[in-house]
DNA sequence: CTATAAATAGACCGATCGGTCTTTAATGCT
DNA sequence: AGCATTAAAGACCGATCGGTCTATTTATAG
């Protein structure tokens, strides 16, 4: 790896909590210059834009979540225990395993409405995230795990709509209780498809 | 109403939309110069501060929301056409019944990590619209129509986090179809309480 | 070690930000 | 109708925005 390439990626790295914390247009190239400590022509030298490293960010934040995810579900290996890791990579929104929050929560929602190349990246992760909970199922499934009449698409939606919605709740509320229910829940439904 | 009030009330009315769906940081007042084709002097003759004008904005975009809830469920008699109407307010992200989009969820996701006071409003909201599910359910238990085994709380803390997380996959993935799924089951779970 | 290339600093730019102030226009009261 | 009050306009302000450019430092290859 260049120093070129470190570099960039250290920018992108020191930079990504703080725009998925302020939000993409509350975030101020000042602000990057300040975590960096580095000056506006070694940045720019990395990013033509604010708006080239926005996106830079928003994918090295939502590969981090996705990261996270894929780490808790590969170290398990029944389907049950792949579904209660996956819960319980959100099961507390108030240290949410990535800096700031949830990602596909923060920035799909201030991009729903202005970004439709940010709205792109957050509707690739949450559906690639339905994805892989589809997929968990459909393995038990096959394997005799699970009852074949676990609806797995019906579930995945189920599971990523709680799991943002509690999320965004338990963040405003400040506490991860209403998200301990809401995975417990889960988790239940889940236990009654064992066969 | 003096002409002071009604002009106030009309700055709050135009602009609101704006927030909502651009963000409050990413609004500025030239935009709320445009759409009330007023001049900046007179603009800030109604708020003293952008922040003022944000903060009832906010308010307006909440209220509109719960006014919105209060009239659907007002109009619906037994405890199941009450919670029925509840869910229809949210039933289509696509076309929310709030320009922009769900202020609970627009405002909650940008003030959470940085303004206490938004955040706050927002709580209130959700709170609010959570106490009102109880309520429902527990005033059909009362009258006989909901069994005594339905658990008001557990219920309403998954139709708020499903509402709401439903609303941001809507909207980014650009259908209604998902949310559909999750009110049919949301549904059905209440038609199996009724005695 | 030196020559060349790459990386960085920081002064600088025009545009836009939120906000102020004085002048002008509209309103409402007697 | 005339006068006092209030509302609104818009020029103006300093600060900050994203972005550029050149001088200088640092890394790298021969």
């Amino acid at each position: 790896m260049s120093k070129a390439e470190r570099t960039r990626q250290f920018i992108i790295e020191q930079s990504a909590p703080i725009f998925n914390t302020k939000g993409l247009a509350a975030t101020a190239m000042s602000d990057v210059m300040e975590v960096t400590k580095m000056a506006k022509g070694g940045l720019y030298g990395h990013f033509e834009s604010k708006e080239a490293l926005s996106h830079a960010v928003v994918d090295y934040n939502l590969s981090k979540l996705i990261s996270k995810v894929g780490q808790a579900v590969g170290g398990a290996h029944t389907a049950k225990d792949k579904l209660f890791a996956f819960l319980d990579v959100f099961a507390t929104p108030m240290q949410f395993p990535v800096e700031g929050g949830c990602p596909m929560l923060n920035f799909g929602t201030e991009a729903d409405d202005t970004n439709p190349m940010i709205k792109k990246k957050v509707r690739e992760t949450i559906l690639s995230a339905q994805k892989r909970i589809v997929g968990i199922i459909e393995a038990g499934i096959a394997s005799g795990e699970l009852k074949a009449s676990f609806d797995a698409r019906t579930f995945s939606i189920k599971v990523m709509t709680m799991v943002e919605g509690g999320t965004l709740i338990g963040r405003v509320l400040e506490t991860n209780s209403q998200m301990k229910v809401i995975v417990d829940m889960l988790k239940k439904e889940i236990e009654e498809e064992i066969t």
